[in-house]
DNA sequence: TCCGTATACTTTGCGATGCAAAGTGAGGTG
DNA sequence: CACCTCACTTTGCATCGCAAAGTATACGGA
C-alpha cells in the first residue's frame, strides 16, 4: 500500500522511485535497457553524456540499489568496467515507466480538455 | 542548442528541466494542467499529498522559474492561495512532456527487443 | 472575554544529493 | 625516465527536498 492513498492524492504519483527517477540515471537506465548485454563504462559515459565522476557516483548508486549489475575487471590489460541491469532492476525500471506512463496519459488528457494546441503533444518536429 | 551534443549522447535528455522534474513538482504541473482555472492551497495539498511545508516551497520554486502564477488574497476572511499555471509554465510542461514521452517510447523500445513482457507498458502503441 | 482548537500557510534545520574538479594508478610512447 | 592518456574514484561544495517548528488569523465554547 503506498504511503499516499492514491484515492486522496491521484497526483502524488509516489509509484516513482527516487533512484531511478534522475534524469541522468533514467539515462543510463535507458541505455542499459537497451543493452541487455552490458555496456562499458566509456561507452555509458558517451551515450548519456556524463563526465567520469558523475558517472561513477550515478552507478555506484544504482549498484547500492541492487538495479544494475557492474563488473570491474581487465580488458587485454587495461581496467574495464562493465554494466548490466540486474533482473530486478529491469522489473523496477519497468514498473517505474508504468507510473510515467499514466503521468503523460494524465498531462496529456488535462492538456486536450481545453487546448488549442494539443499538436504539440505527440507531433513536435522533435 | 543542448549542451550535450544529441548527436553523441541521445540518452542525455537534458531537456528535462530540473525544476519540473521532480516528483513533487510533476504533480503539481499536471494538477494545474488539468485545472487551467487554479486550485486552491488546500486543494493542491489533498491532490498531491503534500504537507503544508513542501506545497508551500515547491509552490516557491515554480513561482521564482516563472512556471506558476500565485495568488494570495481572501475568501470571506481567510487566507486564499491560489494558483494556476502562466503561459510559459504550460508551455515548458508540454516541451517537458514531450521529452519524457520520447524516453518511454525509447525505454519500450528497447523493452521490446528481448521482452518477454511488453504488457507490462500496458501495450504502448509503439 | 479568555482559552483552546482549527485553518492557512511560512520558516528553519538538516541530511541527502548531484555535479565539477581534483586525485589515483596503470599503460603506452618518445 | 619523463610525460601523456585512459579509466576510473574521491572530494568538496552548493543545492535541494523534507519534516518539524513557527506565525497569524478565525472560530467556538465557558
Amino acid at each position: 500500500m503506498p504511503k499516499t492513498d492514491a484515492n486522496h492524492a491521484p497526483f502524488a504519483y509516489d509509484g516513482l522511485d527516487r533512484v531511478i527517477h534522475e534524469k541522468s540515471r533514467l539515462g543510463l537506465m535507458t541505455s542499459l535497457m537497451a543493452h541487455p548485454k552490458g555496456l562499458a563504462f566509456a561507452d555509458l559515459k558517451q551515450l548519456c553524456g556524463l563526465t567520469d565522476g558523475n558517472l561513477s557516483r550515478h552507478l555506484q548508486v544504482l549498484q547500492e540499489a541492487g538495479l544494475v549489475e557492474v563488473t570491474k575487471g581487465y580488458e587485454g590489460n587495461r581496467p574495464h568496467t562493465s554494466c548490466r541491469l540486474t533482473k530486478a532492476g529491469r522489473r523496477r525500471f519497468l514498473d517505474y515507466l508504468a507510473v510515467l506512463e499514466g503521468l503523460v496519459r494524465d498531462a496529456a488528457k488535462a492538456a486536450g480538455k481545453e487546448a488549442s494546441t494539443l499538436s504539440r503533444l505527440g507531433m513536435l518536429p522533435t
